[in-house]
DNA sequence: TCAGAATAGTTGACGCGTAAAGTTTCTTCG
DNA sequence: CGAAGAAACTTTACGCGTCAACTATTCTGA
């Protein structure tokens, strides 16, 4: 459907911009709430499950800002999200013996388990939401993405 | 960029589902940290001023519900935002006398004049963000975004 | 060597999204 | 007419993103 619709906008876009714009935001909002209720029924929320998906890739533990920097969680908020993973047991703290700064976060049996049995239904989701796409679309859609997204890879 | 490099990703997607979803979950972060930055200038937050701008395309005081249904936003989150809104002296809360459970919303003057000033900034910073797409390519990513969505809008 | 800068991380405050439960005000129907 | 249900919010509770400020540890250079 098209966007203006769905939002009951009164009057047209502003500029071809604005309208692909707000698609991508629209787009982003609509499948983060199916990832989120499917986090959930496992006991996880999106940016706790993003923690664990990142240290699986890895596959030892991490710098708690390291693993900040791979996900969109600024600096402040990454220490109460590992301490929610801790307490409910996904995760373990070890302090950096050559630098006492650092600390290192590393996954439980328990976080492995629950990944794993979450691959499947997660690639189910994937194809649920967007298998409708051809191969051809889908490559379109990521080129333009990241076209998209050029002006702000350099910025940074 | 690709994806895959920018978030430190060292094995390729398990699909090209996942990579076009993922394309999207991210150009979307980027974007709202721009918008985030730019009203927060003008002492609003995103959200905030997504109420603003639905209220004045509708030109009149609207319930309370029905800017809720118009945004992403869920029924209780409504209330603290417009509450937040009044404080700030940007709406009117009114009860309605035919039905005294509706409370409708009304801009201030303040609010008509801060949207005002932001128009051009906000039609600046989506040609910045996106203007260096074709009008072509944008009508592509726009198509695609709303088939990307169909399967979501029927849902509901 | 040792004072100041840099790095790694935590704390506190605030706004927002989400879910569950409660309140007030119609509406409906027996 | 009066009780049951529906509708329109509000309240509370929790997780998370963001910013500013703080602590602890390490590095650097005069």
């Amino acid at each position: 459907m098209a966007l203006q619709r769905e939002i009951k906008k009164r009057r047209p876009f502003d500029s071809p911009q604005q309208e692909a714009i707000l698609n991508i935001l629209r787009t982003s909002d609509q499948y983060q709430v199916r990832f989120t209720r499917l986090f959930r029924s496992y006991g996880l929320t999106l940016s706790q499950y993003n923690v664990l998906r990142i240290l699986r890739g890895e596959g030892r533990p991490l710098p708690i800002l390291e693993i900040a920097s791979r996900t969109i969680t600024v600096v402040p908020g990454i220490t109460g999200l590992v301490n929610r993973l801790e307490e409910a047991g996904f995760v373990r703290r070890e302090r950096c013996q050559e630098d006492r700064r650092v600390v290192r976060i590393g996954l439980t049996a328990k976080a492995r388990k629950t990944l794993a049995a979450l691959d499947e239904p997660l690639d189910e989701l994937h194809k649920a939401l967007i298998g409708h796409l051809s191969r051809a679309e889908l490559k379109t859609l990521i080129q333009l993405l990241e076209k998209a997204r050029g002006p702000l890879s350099e910025a940074e």
